[in-house]
Parts: structure tokens; sequence; C-alpha cells
DNA sequence: AATTTTTGTGCAATCGATTGTACTAAAAAT
DNA sequence: ATTTTTAGTACAATCGATTGCACAAAAATT
């Protein structure tokens, strides 16, 4: 029997009687065949294979955002390339080169923070490689993306801190480029202004993103003696370095002061007030833009239309701006 | 000129003439030449595919190995596929196979727990896949591996509690079947018998890794009003369960109870107390395995040896087990 | 000058699955 | 019974880099 009659049993060719197919996959299971995916990949010119760029593996978000993508594309036959940009663009605009060089089927990119043009990823669309983001996107750049509602989310929590009867509350923001810190920044804004609370310029703390930052911030702040009534962090991590700050100078939180995060880190659980903060979905993110970029390299359909999926963070009230205990 | 010429140029082949090579290249970088990667790995019948099992990518110790692993298998054009067993056996069997269809030129395991057996990984053996072990070991196989000298650490913090004034100390542990909680167990009777003291069987509590029994742990101890002087446990996890469940109760850690954990989970820095652990340099040690299984698969040597290196984990003490503040 | 050696290139086969085309046998239609 | 249709299978080319072998040209040797 000829190898060509073998290749159509297996994939079910309608041309191909059952009789014989079904002869045919009972002897490739007896001699335990194993088709070679190398040169299936070298006949249809794709590799199955995703390239992936992400700030760092190694935080809590971005590797469940792995984990949730490994799920969906391995069983899909598809394998995983990941890079790190570690916030670097030229790191970046490398990682991207590396992955169209190596010829990927699509690429899924969370952009790094020191990333300000889009030049670099018009390679990959030049080159007809399917190019999605997640959650840190280009706004500019009209692809599919899986997205995190960071406005909504920077505005339950704002809301929720002046239900407590925080009133002055200050923000501790990212790169104002990156629609993630944008989006906080904003939802912040739209919940002070619906409550008719003024946002002065010195209430928003640009580039306040680590437990360093924090840790600085909030000695400026004691120093300064004055005080506002609650901080929205953008980050957990900045968060953490004013809580540890607060607490060394024996400023209660939330008692003196209300203290949000953002991230649902690990540790803002165990902290002692436990800091509030919003939970999102990593996990499910990653199986949502590996299903969408698998559906739209498996659909032959020219690319018709733009996806896009936002996921709404969950509020995770903790201790650290429930001002009244009942 | 012909392709096999131009294959030859590119390889720097010394049949080849330095003109022919120089001008090979610049033509080759003018139109922007990028080398199929398919094809070639068709052709030597390898796809540059490293194969990974680890029980859970997102786990802190996890994911930075697979960030120490990335570091060195990509810059060499390998791409790692991940699996992810979930502690269980079936699954890391399923995975197992997986990798082997895929024909990947090697294998890096972190055993599952629920694994009892051997025989699976016979299947890679058989098909001269190299296998290596990393952190959670069989070591009734000889391979090549990178693990941590769980003994030496365990035995670290024990001597370290002892010396503290902690008598009676408690130890949680995982199953002994595997070599990290084995040796874990083994550090810590060798410090107490050092030191002449008892270690009596209900002092060793068995399967205590969570959280969850952590604190059913800690309550049961509670009630019983037996409490040792100080708790080792194998994993932080579980030191968190005890901690919060001592706290609930108003037993103060370390001055009524020292606790130490394993792993240097993020949180440990900052719960109240922070708890005394030890540190892995999962980074590190993902660097190292992935270095070893490339070393072995670029030799064309027949493998003659077993590596094996081994990390002295690092202990951090904490407020958790400093009894007496100065 | 003739012969050997060295050096540089090209031919053609190979890796294994896939697929358009062609061909044969069987079934259906006339 | 002859023609048409359809089903089932095989041939051969293809994907692109690689490599053993052979051959030609140039250099070295006698």
């Amino acid at each position: 029997m000829s190898a060509s009659t073998i290749s159509r049993a297996l994939a079910k060719h309608p041309r191909i009687s059952v009789k014989t197919c079904e002869l045919v996959q009972k002897t490739a299971a007896v001699m335990n065949y194993r088709p070679n995916h190398l040169a299936s990949n070298l006949r249809r010119g794709k590799g199955k294979l995703i390239g992936v760029i992400i700030p760092r593996i190694n935080r809590h978000f971005f590797s469940h955002a792995i984990a949730g993508m490994e799920a969906i594309t391995n069983p899909a036959g598809y394998n995983l390339m990941i890079c790190q940009t570690n916030e670097d663009f030229e790191s970046e605009q490398q990682s991207l080169q590396t992955l169209i060089n190596n010829r990927v089927d699509g690429i899924i990119v969370s952009v790094a923070s020191g990333t300000r043009t889009t030049k670099h990823f018009k390679a990959a669309i030049d080159e007809e490689i399917p190019l999605l983001f997640f959650d840190r996107v280009m706004e500019e750049l009209d692809t599919d993306r899986v997205v995190n509602d960071n406005f909504a989310g920077a505005y339950a929590v704002t809301k929720h801190l002046i239900e407590q009867g925080f009133h002055k509350i200050m923000h501790l923001a990212g790169p104002r480029h990156i629609n993630v810190y944008k989006h906080r920044y904003t939802g912040y804004l739209k919940a002070m202004e619906e409550a008719d609370l003024e946002v002065s310029p010195e209430m928003v703390i640009d580039d306040c993103l680590t437990r360093d930052k924090g840790e600085q911030f909030a000695e400026k702040l004691c120093d300064s003696g004055n005080l506002p009534d609650a901080i929205f962090s953008a980050s957990d991590y900045s968060a953490l370095g004013v809580l540890l700050v607060l607490k060394k100078r024996g400023i209660n939180v939330p008692s003196d002061i209300g203290l949000a995060g953002f991230a649902n880190e690990p540790f803002t659980e165990f902290l002692e007030p436990s800091i509030t903060t919003l939970e999102q979905f990593g996990e499910d993110m990653g199986q949502s833009v590996a299903r969408m970029l698998i559906d739209r390299l498996e659909s032959k359909e020219e690319k018709k239309f733009t996806s896009s999926v936002s996921f709404k963070p969950q509020l995770i009230i903790r201790e650290s701006t429930i001002k009244n205990k009942i």
C-alpha cells in the first residue's frame, strides 16, 4: 500500500474506503506509528509554533497566563516559544525578530513598558503572521486582543474607597503610555469626579510601581506631614512598599490611611493589614488569547474582523480599606 | 551558484573558499535570507525542542526555573515544550508520551508527587531521548540531574532552631517517596540526633504540605494543648496555615512556638511574624539543567557519564525563629 | 611537460508527509 | 454489451536544507 493512501486514510480523506481506513488505522496502531511532525510541518510551511512575548515569566499574573495558554495550545498540537523582555524595548524588538525567523504561526505580545513605538510590530504584520495582544496592548494597532478592563477595576476600587469614607485619595500611577496604567488612572479619575472629589496634580504620583518606589514615596509623604485619606496604587508592589513604611512610622492602615493595590499578588492576602486589590484571572485570560489565536490560525477564512475580549477584574476587599469594622 | 555551495558557505565548511563564503554571507544578508528551521530539522531528524514536565508552572519555584531554562535554551535555538502534571501520575505519563511523539531532543522532568514507579520513563530511555531530572528526581534512575541539597537545608534550619533554644521540634513532612521530602526529613532527623534530642513518631506529621493541611494540623495541635517548642515544615504553605491558626488562637510566634518553612515563597517575607525559610534559587537551577541538557545534546560523544549538580539552599532567618530579640 | 595533489563546486539523493494528476477496477447507466 | 461514472489507489513532485560522491580547475610535485 502506498504512502499516499496511508496518508489519506489517516486523514480520513473521503476518497478512501472505510475498510481501508480502518485497516490502516489499526496497522498504524499496531506498529506504533507516529507521524513525523517535522516533515508535515515542512510540507505545510508551518511549524505549529506560537510565539509569546511578555515582560517577565515569573510574575504571578504572567506565569498564570502562560499556564492558561499551555492548557489550550498543548492539546491542540502547538508549542509555545516564550520570550522575556524584562520591560526593555530593544529586547522586545529582538524577540520579535527571533520569533519571525523561527517562522512561528502566530505571536502573542504583552508590551514592554520600555516600548513607545509600534514600528517593530509591522515586521510581523508584513510577514502576515497573526499578532495578538494580551493585557498590555498597543491601542493604535487594530489587532485581536485580550485585555483587562482596568478602567472598570480602578473605578470599582476607587468607588469602594469613597464609600468607605475616604475622600482625599491619592493614586500611584504607572507609565501613561501603557493602556493598563492609563486606564487605571482614568478609572480612578472617573470615580473621583463622579463623587465630586477634586484631584489635584500632586495627588497622582507617576512612575510608582515597585516596592522601592512605593517606599520612597511613603517616606516623602510622611515627612511632608500632609497625609491623604487613602492611597490607590496601580501596583500591589508599590502598595506593599507604602504599607511597610507606614507601619514603620506608626501610621495605621486603614484607620489613618486606606490602601488598595492592583493584581492580587499572593502576598497581599497575608500582609497585616491584608490589602484590598483586584484579581485579574491570568489563567483564564491566557486560555482566552490562546483560543483566539488558534481559531484564527485554523479558520481558512481571510481576516475579516478583529476580536477583542475584555475581562472584568474582581474587587477583593480586605482589611486595608475597611475603616469601620462592624 | 548551487544550493549545496551556499549551504556549505553558510556553515563555513572548510572546502569552501573564504571569498565565496563572504560573498554568500553578504548576499544572504542583502536578500534577507532566513534559513528554514523546519527543513533543516527534518533533515537532521531533530526538532530543537526540549520537553519540560513539571507539577505546576505557576509556582514560585517552578516559574523561576522555567525562566532560567528559557534564558539558556532560547539563545541556543531550542524551544521549550512545557507540560504540567498537577502532581498527577496519569498526567505525567501522558505528557511523557506527548513529548516522545513530538520527537523532542531531550526531556527535563520534575516528578509528580503521584508518581511511584519509573516504568513510564523507560519509554524515553528506550527511544534514546536524554532524560534529566530536576529538583524532584527518581533516585533509582541513573540520569543527569540538578537538585537541591534538601538534606543540608533541613539540617541547617533545624540546627538554627536548636541553637535558638527550641528543643522539642516537630516536623511537617511530605511524601517520603519523593527525594525532596525524604531529605528534608532526614536532614531534620540528623540535626536532632546530633543535638541528642529525641524525635518520637508523633513529632513527625506526614502529608502536611498545603495551607489547609497546615491549618487542620494546627487546630488539632492547639486542641491537644500539648504544644512543641517549634515546628519545621517542609513547605511554606503548611507553615502559613499553621501560623494563621496560631495567631487566631493567640499563640505567639516565635515566643511561644518557633516556626520555619521551606522554599522562600514570596509571602513568607510579609507575614507577621515573617517566616524563616530556605531559598532555592530556582532560576539558577533552571539554567543549570538547561545547560546540562544542551551540553549532552551537542556533544557527539556517547554518554559515558552522568552529571549531577546539587544546589545548597540558603537559610533565610526571619522573625519566626528569633526567640530573643537583642 | 606530465602527473599527482589539493581545492572548490555541483549533482542528486535524502529526511517524511502531503497532494494534484492519472490510472484501474468496479458499479451504474444506457 | 457497451459506455459512462465513480470509487479507490498509486505515481511523482514538493517543501528547503544537507551531504556523500564525483568532477573540474588550480596548484604542487616529479
